[in-house]
RNA sequence: GGUCCCGUAGUUAAAUGGAUAUAACGGAUCCCUCCUAAGGAUCAGAUGCAGGUUCGAUUCCUGCCGGGAUCACCA
């Protein structure tokens, strides 16, 4: 039900038939046709830009074309009830009161499910967070983590298929590391041996510490003698531990993963020998040396001959190491089985959210796709910018080793999840955003999260107090709806959502949804103010609804508030 | 140096190639006997620079100037 998508195609199809009568012609540029909401302070509904497109080839000025346009339009379309023309060629079109009394019929049916797209539908897998489980999440994590889930949330929103998803790196130098300092607590606990201090890339957080506790408590392993012996399990017990700190992270996110995947599995599965072989049997692999890093700080580069990957074929800018100097395997080539697996598992379209450090990584990446699924599996991959958090008014510095950096349950129980949510949105991703922990928790006007909710909580209050559940269905003859300017200003923006989630979700860009959310609301609470000026504006009076037709504009804000705070996971109480 | 992202009111942002560039904060002035003032109304204020494509450019292309991220046998 996008007005916008649905005339679009009409106008289309009205202009190429009056070409094959010949009355008109038509250039290629007929795909720059589009239909938007007429601004506001001029008349029409929606505009078209036909004139202006048509204009060149037809050798006529924009004016002298909307002119024809008009005229034949009013005839076909019956439920156009006129159409300006506005410089420099613009058509406005107005649209009947039955048009827009149909229109909110159809939205007061589907209820939160108006704004829903119904083009081709797909299968998903979209790929978020995958935090390496040697800590907790801390804020670092969080744009990506949220980002990512609303894109999913999006697409299933609009009927597709979706498996969210997380890799968890499980292996590794970094993983070795994590286990040792493990191992060093329950050697500090059980010898009364200190914990090494100042050595690198150690972890000494409080959440190794607890893993140490709890394998003690818990009599998980009997021996601590020998750490070689023990690495096998007590890695796969401290990763398991970690993950599960990290899933209740997410979850105070708001955030559920349908299906984890270990690189130890893959290893185990022979899955990276197999993708090797894959690319291997398409000559996409030799034994070589790459290009010293150009830049100036790069001083301990020493060349080396290694098995690479080519995936210079594929666009990226240098082939790929996919053994170490030991020859074990690199992170990419257990990325490469990764998605290789992805591939096998038959989804039409693979996303993967990633933060703005990895944006390095994203050719390589798309070349190996590209060349384990001959270009047939489509892969997209998000980036998210940084989030720069400032905190007392100046900029807040993470920094592991001090172990002084905010993590998700701090920002949670400081700031809120719903605060959280909203405000890592408002931003497209492509801009670092700014988060101010005291802006965040003000409960104010300033506070968007809070001026949407609150225009939620206000149509609520006005139920409440008429007796009425909200989701009551409301006995009126639509058609003695007489709409005035300022409600006309709102139907028009509530026909507007589905065109949003439609380039939300196409674009994968859903700061789009605050966005549209916030001028929603600014335009009801406009509404609602007019009643303190004048009474005839006030939806009750003595307990009783005003008029019904008031109550059906609230019924149908309220739907669209409320799907667009549930696919962006924000809660829209009812009073506040 | 290569690659990627960004440059819009004093500040922080918005704008699938459209019209008079949209908001919030901050500044100035108003509105609570009344459905929730966590709200509303009014005013002042902006597209880094130089080209190009286009009927039309904040948006696309090229160059420059600024800011950020990144470069590996780390994941």
């Amino acid at each position: 039900m996008n007005i916008f998508s649905i005339y679009l195609e009409k106008i289309k199809e009205f202009i190429i038939d009056l070409e094959k009568h010949e009355q008109i012609k038509i250039s290629d540029n007929l795909n720059n046709l589009a239909i938007e909401l007429t601004p506001k302070d001029l008349q029409g509904d929606i505009s078209c830009n036909a004139a202006l497109i048509l204009s060149k080839t037809n050798n006529k000025k924009p004016k002298d074309i909307a002119e024809f346009l008009k005229t034949h339009l009013i005839i076909k379309f019956s439920e156009f009830k006129n159409i300006f023309i506005a410089e420099p060629g613009f058509l406005n079109i107005e649209f009947k009161d039955d048009f827009w009394h149909k229109f909110l019929t159809d939205l007061l049916n589907l209820k939160e499910k108006y704004g829903s797209n119904s083009y081709k539908k797909n299968s998903y897998n979209v790929e978020f967070v995958s935090a390496n489980p040697t800590g907790p999440l801390h804020v670092g994590h969080c744009r990506g983590s949220i980002l990512g889930d609303v894109i999913a949330n999006l697409l299933i929103f609009n009927g597709n298929a979706v498996t969210k998803e997380y890799y968890v790196n499980d292996l590794g130098k970094q993983i070795k590391k994590f286990t040792l300092s493990v191992y060093y607590r329950i050697i500090e606990i059980l010898h009364n041996k200190e914990f090494p201090k100042n050595v690198d890339d150690l972890y000494p957080g409080e959440n190794v510490a607890d893993i140490a506790k709890k394998i003690i408590d818990k009599k998980l392993i009997s021996e601590f003698n020998n750490f070689d012996k023990i690495y096998e399990k007590l890695r796969e017990i401290s990763i398991k531990e970690s993950l599960e700190l990290i899933k209740v992270n997410l979850n105070s996110l708001g955030i559920q993963h349908d299906h984890f995947v270990f690189e130890s599995q893959l290893y185990k599965n022979n899955e990276i020998q197999d993708t090797v072989e894959k690319l291997k049997k398409k000559d996409l692999i030799y034994y070589g040396k790459i290009a010293a890093p150009k830049y100036k700080e790069e001083k301990n580069w020493k060349e080396r001959k290694q098995l690479l990957f080519k995936s210079t074929l594929y666009g990226d800018d240098k082939d790929r190491p996919l053994q170490k100097n030991d020859t074990s395997w690199t992170y990419f080539a257990g990325d490469l089985a990764y998605h290789n697996n992805k591939i096998d598992r038959k989804f039409d379209i693979l996303i993967n959210v990633l933060g703005a450090d990895h944006t390095g990584y994203i050719k390589r990446i798309n070349a190996g796709v590209e060349a384990l699924s001959n270009k047939k599996t489509k892969l997209s991959c998000k980036v998210s910018q940084l989030v720069k958090l400032i905190k007392d008014g100046k900029p807040f510095k993470m920094s592991k080793r001090k172990g002084d950096y905010i993590t998700v349950e701090d920002l949670i129980n400081e700031v809120g999840r719903d605060p959280v949510r909203f405000i890592m949105l408002s931003r497209s991703n492509d801009v670092e955003l700014d988060f101010d922990f005291k802006k965040v928790t003000e409960k104010t006007k300033d506070n968007p999260v809070y001026y949407v909710q609150y225009c939620y909580a206000r149509i609520c209050s006005v139920f409440r107090n008429i007796n009425k559940d909200l989701n009551e269905e409301i006995n009126f003859d639509i058609k003695k709806f007489h709409i005035n300017s300022y409600e006309r200003q709102i139907i028009k923006k509530l026909s507007e959502w589905p065109k949003c989630i439609s380039i939300s979700s196409q674009r994968m860009e859903p700061h789009r949804i605050p966005v549209y959310l916030y001028e929603l609301s600014s335009l009801f609470h406009s509404y609602w103010n007019l009643g303190k000026d004048d009474f005839s504006f006030r939806f009750i009076s003595d307990n009783k609804p005003t008029s019904l037709t008031k109550l059906i504009i609230l019924k149908c804000i309220s739907y669209v508030i409320k799907s667009g705070m549930n696919l962006i996971g924000v809660n829209t109480p009812n009073k506040m």
